[in-house]
RNA sequence: GGAGAGAUGCCAGAGCGGUUGAAUGGGCCGGUCUCGAAAACCGGAAUACGGGCAACUGUAUCGAGGGUUCGAAUCCCUCUCUCUCCGCCA
């Protein structure tokens, strides 16, 4: 969530720059810095009479050591009469924090300056784009008659198991799933990014700490009886790692790799946009994710997107980097680049990466700082997706069909063991 | 799942109703000493939100939440987690 001393002390810049994202409710601002008023009125009464309680309290300890009794419970009726008046501030300091913090959660971060101004997904300015668009053999089908002819996912069956966007994968899908996250994983921890393994359900807190509660609650699978969320991404856990955590300057940065599969309701998905691989409940993807100091998020961003762009162009596939508008940015990203790949029997543009920095929106709410110069401030977070699979399954599939198999890209000849399906 | 024990600062660990935000030891930071280091000695050091130009100061925080009390780290209740034993088990 957005940091109080920002909102009251760049009010005007902080509502100018909630129109980019077209925010709607420009006046929670103003009712916020409100609140904020009435909230630091109370506890400062609040605090002043507890004072006296505490003291007067002190002093009847004094006066029963010595044994002086009377004096002792007339000081007694005094804090009585302070603590009459203290239950009411009390109250209401406890509903108006409460309210605070429910304002501030519906505000959503800052876009940064390089966000351009939008509202749809058209929008999206393109910065970068390469590889290029193969030409396929006469023939030739989507993923999904691939994926069928050569026997490497089966969606009937997982929607027997579970249901639809539940696919199973099996021969030669399951071994080329493992063999590109096994490649992702390396290419990550070769830059620097520690690998972790880390749980697929997380509890409330955690869900609260990256922004996906409250306002997400609906995306995800929810396991009521112990109240645990199933992960929409390892950006979850990763990040919350280091929840309530004060790191020192020296141990930043922090980059952290996982993969994980992801979990995600997708409710209100429907038609052509769900076929085949295009969008699952449960799909597997590798993350990145950076905890730096804030003054250098803007060139770990652009160093993360380079990062994927490397890992992309490996595949040999053709994509574009987008830079994301106001309006087709997550609820807490400062700065998206989205990353498409080409999935030419489909001619269609496929997201696998979404690059983010959040700055200081997710640690606040975290509470994930450092400490530098002896004082201590909030660190910035970004993640990114490096990769995630189907959509590059189905482009893999779709892009390097010749009629008689698929070939794969170099890279993944090590990893699945031979250089065709 | 059953029975018991426990959760205190960076770590270990005291405190079990009243100057305890918290003894003591270790670690860490600064200093003295030293050519330098070690040892020894001295000093410093939690987080959040307020008030104050500042020095400084108020409040809250001893797993979390609630309660008892003039006063709670200390007593009571609920929850979470950890450990031991039993059961079950990849």
């Amino acid at each position: 969530m957005l940091q109080l001393a920002v909102l009251r002390n760049d009010t005007a810049k902080v509502k100018e720059r909630l129109a980019v994202k077209n925010f709607k409710e420009p006046e929670l601002v103003d009712q916020i810095i409100a609140l904020d008023d009435e909230r630091r009125k109370l506890s400062f009464q609040f605090d002043d009479t507890k004072a006296k309680v505490n003291a007067t309290s002190k002093e009847i300890g004094g006066l029963m050591a010595k044994g002086q009794k009377e004096e002792a419970e007339a000081k007694k009726a005094d804090v009585e009469t302070f603590k009459k008046t203290l239950a009411p501030i009390e109250q209401q300091l406890a509903s108006t924090e409460q309210q605070l913090t429910e304002l501030l959660l519906r505000l959503p971060n800052l876009p940064s300056e390089l966000v351009p101004p939008g509202k749809t997904p058209e929008e999206n300015v393109e910065v970068r784009s390469g590889g290029s668009k193969p030409e396929l053999p006469a023939g030739a089908v989507p993923h999904w008659d691939l994926a069928k002819r050569y026997d490497l996912i089966d969606f009937e069956l997982g929607n027997k198991l579970t249901g639809a966007g539940f696919p199973v994968y099996k021969g030669n899908g399951a071994k080329l799933q493992r063999a590109l996250i096994q490649y992702f994983l390396d290419y990550n921890a070769a830059a620097g990014y520690i690998e972790h393994q880390v749980p697929h359900l997380v509890n409330e807190a955690s869900a609260y700490g990256t922004g996906q509660l409250p306002d997400k609650e609906g995306q995800m699978y929810h396991a009521t009886v112990d109240n645990f969320y199933l992960i929409p991404t390892s950006e979850v856990p990763l990040t919350n790692i280091y929840r309530d955590v004060i790191l020192k300057d020296t141990d930043l940065p922090v980059r952290l790799t996982a993969y994980t599969p992801c979990f995600r309701r997708e409710a209100g998905s429907y038609g052509a946009h769900v076929r085949g691989l295009n969008r699952l409940h449960q799909f597997d993807k590798v993350e990145i994710v950076q905890l730096v100091h804030p003054a250098r998020s803007y060139e770990v961003l652009d160093e993360m997107v380079a990062h994927v762009e490397k890992l992309v162009q490996s595949l040999g596939l053709p994509y574009r980097i987008l830079r994301l508008c106001g309006g087709d940015m997550s609820f807490a990203s400062a700065l998206t680049y989205d990353f498409e790949v080409w999935s030419a029997a489909q001619e269609k543009w496929l997201e696998v990466s979404s690059v983010s920095n959040f700055e200081s929106y997710q640690t606040n709410r975290m509470k994930a700082r450092f400490k530098e110069d002896g004082k201590t401030q909030l660190l910035h977070s970004l993640n990114g997706s490096s990769l995630a699979l189907p959509r590059i399954l189905a482009a893999l599939l779709e892009n390097n069909q010749d009629g008689n198999g698929i070939k794969l890209p170099p890279v993944l000849h090590r990893y699945f063991g031979s250089e065709m399906i």
